[in-house]
DNA sequence: ACTCAATCTTGACGGTGTCAATATAAAATG
DNA sequence: CATTTTATATTGACACCGTCAAGATTGAGT
């Protein structure tokens, strides 16, 4: 028993190749992650990584599913920090996802480009409806007399964070930069959608 | 003269390769537009394309380039027909994103892919800045007494559209269609944008 | 007619993912 | 403890990829 814990021949090659692909994705990005260089650097065969890993994307989906974790897990340490305001709260959501983006360039880049993982792979989705489904429970905790569904609030704020990290790793909003804060705009956006950019009278 | 028109052998194997790669787009994704399949297509060896496009990312850039170029056309000819109400204005963004993403799934995903592109291009840049810029006029005009600039608003619409379709092309909302519609929460994120999720009071 | 430059072909190199066959070592079984 | 079974790792091969260098071919300019 305790198979996960000591294997046969490495000690735990699963690991190890995560770990390894790790380090590459965030020296080189998603392009760096080859099976064999992961198992070059691991100190293996470059066939070896194929007992743990189907193929590539098999590897690139567990390397995923664990940033996904990762995520998961600052977010519910802000949240915990929190203080009881609704749209505090809510800010935890956008300025984590944010901050982890800017910070870990590759990372980002890797969990939301789906089309090269498996979309199938269940630790993946578990890791990703976790989040979806807190931000939810978060927007529908005491909202005003809003005209959208909460479900409708998480899926257009999580699209525009999503969004501005793109732009932001893509260097497409570099001369927009605030003054104040030297970010352009980062703070604002999450309150132009808090308070709305129609014409209608604000507060 | 006439370079463009009537180039040496091939007649103009430059639009032709970029032609074959764009089919090649639509049938197989991103990675379908290796430079040896789209030169077979085409009907030239391999080494052929390298006189007109310097390395796969050269093909890669000039290639989302053109189709931006495109969905530019597209909002263009929206526009034209589209009444003078503000909010009406700025949907025509957001309904031609989302149209164009969902009907073009890989061109969408070429296009937003910067880190395969060649970010330095200014047929990239020009046809990506000239969409944006559009945008942040219509939304500067007539605008009501909004807590963000036309810039920051513009960001964060773009952004949210970005998002959202990326979520639906991996099929991430597919347990939430409106029944209405059919789409899941299309219209109502920009609704939701237009008016805000804050828990202040609504119209 | 001649030169020249642009264009295309041929052939090679190292890198990649993946498969099949083999060796090895741990675990399970007697 | 001996033996079998199973999981793991190695070796070697294959096809494909992007890219480079060298040569052949063809159009344009003089």
């Amino acid at each position: 028993m305790a198979k996960r814990a000591a294997p046969y021949h490495h000690g735990d090659l699963r690991r190890a190749l995560l770990a390894a692909a790790l380090a590459l994705l965030d020296e080189g990005g998603v392009d760096a992650v080859t099976i064999r260089a992961v198992a070059r650097r691991t100190g293996v065969t470059h066939a070896a990584p194929a007992n743990h890993f189907r193929d590539r994307e098999a590897l690139l989906t567990a390397l995923a599913a664990e940033i996904f974790t990762k995520l998961s897990a600052l977010i519910s340490k802000r949240l915990e920090k929190a203080g009881g305001s609704r749209d505090a709260r809510i800010r935890v959501f956008a300025d984590a996802a944010i901050d982890f983006g800017l910070r870990h360039p590759h990372r980002f880049r890797l969990i939301w480009r789906r089309d090269s993982l498996d979309g199938a792979d269940d630790a993946l989705n578990r890791a990703m409806d976790g989040i979806y489904d807190r931000l939810v429970a978060e927007l529908a905790a005491g909202r005003g007399r809003a005209a959208v569904s909460a479900d409708t609030q998480a899926i257009g704020l999580w699209s525009m964070v999503h969004g501005y990290v793109c732009m932001r790793l893509d260097g497409n909003l570099v001369s927009k930069a605030d003054e104040a804060t030297g970010e352009p705009r980062r703070k604002a956006i999450v309150t132009a959608f808090l308070d709305g950019i129609g014409g209608g009278a604000k507060k």
